[in-house]
DNA sequence: TGTTCCAAAATTTGATCACAAAATTTTCCC
DNA sequence: GGGAAAATTTTGTGATCAAATTTTGGAACA
């Protein structure tokens, strides 16, 4: 990772900035860029992070690297052994079942939430980031499906407006992402089936139920196809 | 808040030290103090927090308070704005709808969870820490409920060894914390009720749909308690 | 060859400080 | 007096460093 990795491209934005510009601060930017390696860079689990090291190819002094490594620990994107050491966490099967269960019964939640306030203009812009991912799919893009598939459902969330409970998933996502990176990297993305289609039907038709089955299904599957390689 | 907040007694105290006690860093000392405040203790909904005026009453520099501060804002436990400046979360009627159903979502679960590992030394247990909260009520002793409440709820969800959900029900615990020892100080440990008798008979009975009801209506009664005072 | 112990190196932690940003107070002008 | 602007104070941020802790590398020994 260099220091360019802090500017990385986005090639599905986040909502664009309505607040006025402030100035991000260095642990601010740092958090953002070592989340985005956990989600979707090459972040291997069980690798050791210290904050010299982090801090060198980041070209930073350690402390805004120990500010932004504090809070991805607390957020469990990073794993504080006793020792004072830090590392990526490593799957286990347990994690792995906890990770799953709570996805069902969040992510479900959040999208059944959101469909009440879903605009057109919403659906445009998941059919647009599913496009996008069959894309990446093609041609093979591990990274560019990552985040495609990321910015799909968040984007689909985050239409809940639900500060409390999205925070808890983006918690979970960064706790699966590094080993999800690992699986795909090897296994490539080929193979790789999701529900987004049958969640915009659902969105378009207004059906709650038939969009809580589509991502629960899609929770299912995403996670049941990485399970074999813990 | 005195620098002996930070060894406060322990009237429901955790599972005893099992590996070799290693000596704490300041910063997690500190964090634990301020756990301990927001849950049970006295921060008020919306009072600002300042790094140095924490560090002064705790009689330990700025950089411990500053990393403790850090990780329970990434835990939800405290609020940064965006101005740099941080704050114990005011309850609006969202978070409030957010939190009440983010608990119905994942308490029950982790009790039906524990329910095949509970022994009868852990239902000994429940037992005492419930006429602990008797005591509290009849004496009006409202931090000592509070402490009772957690430590109830916390003594079986433990017992389903999640580590990843329990994180998450610790975190929304402490977005609420503040709020409801508002509620009780100014209203009282009068006519508060609880699920804890029927959760414990539903243990001894090992009925998982008699414990998922018990936990739910818990959670139910008591949020709708707090509800009215937002 | 494998194990234990000790020295060296690397790392986190906590303190202190300069600087920047924000909030607060004061001053000044109408 | 009331409100804007400027000065002051307060506060978070980031850099640097010493101390404490942990890991690592190697020597000594069986």
């Amino acid at each position: 990772m260099t220091k360019d990795d802090i500017e990385t491209y986005h090639q599905f934005g986040e909502a664009e900035e309505t607040a006025e510009a402030r100035p991000l601060t260095a642990h601010e930017r740092i958090y953002q860029a070592l989340r985005e390696r956990l989600l979707f860079g090459g972040f291997l689990p069980g690798k050791a992070v210290t904050l010299r090291g982090l801090a060198d190819h980041l070209e930073v002094s350690p402390m805004p690297v120990r500010d932004a490594v504090r809070r991805l620990t607390a957020e469990g994107a990073l794993e504080s052994h006793g020792n004072r050491r830090v590392s990526i966490p490593a799957m286990t099967n347990k994690k792995y079942r906890e990770i799953n269960l709570t996805r069902s019964l969040l992510e479900p939640e959040l999208a059944v939430m959101a469909l009440p306030n879903v605009q057109e203009a919403d659906i445009q812009r998941l059919i647009e980031i599913d496009d996008a991912i069959d894309v990446c799919l093609e041609n093979g893009d591990v990274e560019g499906y990552m985040r495609g598939n990321h910015a799909f459902h968040f984007a689909l969330y985050e239409i809940a407006r639900s500060d409390v409970i999205i925070r808890l998933v983006e918690s979970v996502w960064m706790q699966f992402g590094p080993f999800m990176r690992l699986v795909y990297g090897r296994h490539g993305t080929a193979n790789l089936v999701d529900q987004h289609k049958q969640a915009i039907e659902a969105l378009k038709a207004k059906d709650s139920l038939a969009l809580r089955t589509a991502i629960s299904e899609d929770v299912r599957q995403g996670m049941f196809f990485i399970g074999d390689y813990i």
